[in-house]
DNA sequence: CTGCCACTTCAAGTTCACTTGAGGTCAAGC
DNA sequence: GCTTGACCTCAAGTGAACTTGAAGTGGCAG
């Protein structure tokens, strides 16, 4: 019924010393201990499935714990998610100029991209969005100080 | 004509230590030296937009490198760049999958996610696409070890 | 010519997200 | 009842991406 780190670990892809960490971080928690062992519900493997797209998004561990915290997502703060949806939405929006600017550079036949209009028009219309920004997705200390 | 550091840190957004930091990294380069200073083309700002966008795809500083380095975007490997413009194909379905799911938790009344069927539908969704990658976009040693 | 101040270098410190290693525990199988 | 092996804790180490601090340099305004 229940299972033990190892399991976890081998179902989840995520090494037991991740595991330990993210529940010493309040992102997942055991159930009871066996012994000494932990157990898990097998709910664990779905939040665990949640972190990680938390961290593919480039949240840290505390804003994922923030979004829905070991808690199992009972009581969140709707707020919350909004904004981060929100967040992800711009944060999509960039990728989606990176990549169209990747397939330009690949494709492109001129001799420097620096002045070819259409690579040029790729990064401004990203570097705008950028700027745009409400709320920075990623949290370097550096974003949001020194403001642009 | 040509920016010393203070100017591009102004313009950019970006500390004149971490300017350094990308200088050292090889992804930037100043032109020349006026006494100690360096000197940066003003396209350098447009090399940092660039690079902002490759941070925020979770690229590290040293794939970032390897896709448009300071060379100035001039003989690039067109199959890499191809290889990184998938990866983020990749990555924007999953923070798609993450943004309906934070929104559907936002909008959800039921008492406990864990059993709403929708909740369960969109995790999974984006877990399927997960385990399809060809390649790990963002490197932590974890991934691609172990492997699930 | 003096002083200022934005720059310089270099070493060390910081945070995040883990991993590694040493030494210990305990349920189960022989 | 002893060994085994998967677990445990805790401290320290790692790598990435910077930041901070100390000590120095040099062009330009006065």
């Amino acid at each position: 019924m229940f299972l033990d780190i190892g399991e976890v670990s081998a179902r989840s892809g995520i090494k037991p010393s991740a595991l330990r960490y993210y529940e010493e971080a309040g992102l997942i928690a055991s159930v009871y201990r066996h012994g000494l062992r932990r157990q898990f519900a097998p709910e664990v493997l779905l939040q665990l499935k949640l972190i990680a797209m938390g961290k593919t998004a480039g949240f840290s561990l505390h804003e994922i714990a923030s979004m829905f915290g070991q808690s199992g997502l009972k009581e969140l703060p709707r707020a919350v998610l909004r904004e981060k949806a929100d967040a992800i939405d711009q944060q999509i929006d960039e990728l989606t100029a990176l990549r169209d600017t990747l397939r330009h550079v690949a494709d492109c036949a001129a001799p420097s991209h620096m002045e070819c209009p259409t690579f040029r028009r790729l990064v401004d219309l990203a570097g705008r969005r950028v700027s745009k920004r409400v709320k920075p997705a990623l949290s370097s200390r550096q974003d949001g100080k020194q403001g642009g």
